[in-house]
DNA sequence: TACCGAAATTTCGGCAACGAAATATCGGCG
DNA sequence: CGCCGATATTTCGTTGCCGAAATTTCGGTA
């Protein structure tokens, strides 16, 4: 194995996970530090980004919550059925009813049940709906730009590769396991 | 200078994701694909952790966040205030509270006024609460090795690594922009 | 010493998400 | 044709989280 795991780090500026991370090393030496550090790194951004997006949309009178199913539905073309959205938000299905039923009373979208099956219900943007969307996008996404940016289009790449590779494994349901390769290690985090 | 915008991926693996960049191309052509992957990649990780902890712990008698509040306490020795678990946990003053109150409840901690400054609390693990947290460690984060295991030792820097500068702007509280201090950026995503 | 703003924690009220169960409908099969 | 398991959505009850306000204590200063 690469004896790669000290990080002199001479001058380099630190982030908040490396406390962290050299908070940990004593409680659990045999974790990985750059495992732990990429996994809190990733869990602080997302959560970062969260945050942000709640506050920029809310200038357009909009919550977070709200944005983002009005994003999910308009990615579908502006039409689709609660269970497309519990699928892309990753939500239970009664969170669905839940948003739709706020949204609708806001006048963002209709639902209406569907002619050809009359189980589903169609959920459609307004145009109050639309606009409130495409007024919230502009704002949006500006901070994932900011931060992306810092990299180089080439390291952007690189980041997104090397995580894709990391998800194509998320997304196997869980191989043989048992040994694979099992050592317990840990981590964690926020 | 490379290429930087079309990914041809000839044979190479595609993940769930690459379908969620490319039917947004079409509706945002401003987008960068790479910033938009890498976000979301980030976001499913995050949230593929959630629940893989979710479900393991839930072996141990302990929900999610049950657990990671014992972690964030073994992670300060077993004894914090509920500020420091505030900030490590990234909550709001009042879950910690709360928190705290159903991990008494349930014999896993004690929260005695402390004796320096009688403002504070120290919340100290006990050794039922070491004990639950101890086994469920294993399990937790036998996903984050699995998964970030497809990467070489030298990939987990590089990644760990890029990830650090991303967060290093995010920790910069937000340049200029113009007016009062506030032009919302922002992020998307799930 | 008495006062005042800051800090740590808790209480309170409200909201959104969840799991489970209920409701309505579909599609197939005897 | 009518039954049955599967599917789509909603209803219900519970829970955790959050923001804001209240409470207590601290540290500095006049």
């Amino acid at each position: 194995m690469t004896r790669a795991t000290h990080r002199p780090a001479a001058g380099r500026p630190r982030d908040w996970t490396d406390g962290h991370v050299e908070r940990w090393q004593p409680v659990l030496p045999h974790l990985d530090p750059d495992v732990e550090g990429a996994v809190t790194r990733m869990s602080k951004l997302t959560r970062h980004l969260g945050r942000v997006r709640e506050q920029g949309v809310a200038d357009y009178g909009l919550q977070k919550h709200e944005f983002d199913t009005l994003h999910g539905l308009a990615g579908r073309g502006g039409r689709a059925t609660p269970s497309d959205l519990r699928a892309d938000l990753n939500l239970a299905p009664a969170s669905v009813t839940g948003r739709l039923e706020a949204l609708e009373r806001r006048g963002f979208v209709v639902r209406t049940p569907s002619s050809d099956d009359r189980r589903r219900v169609d959920v459609e943007l307004t145009e109050a709906g639309r606009r409130a969307w495409r007024q919230a996008l502009d704002v949006v996404g500006r901070e994932e730009q900011r931060l992306l940016g810092v990299l180089t289009p080439v390291e952007r790449r690189q980041l997104s590769d090397l995580l894709r590779r990391v998800l194509l494994a998320a997304e196997q349901p869980v191989p043989g396991s048992g040994a694979g390769g099992g050592h317990p290690e840990t981590g964690w985090h926020a």
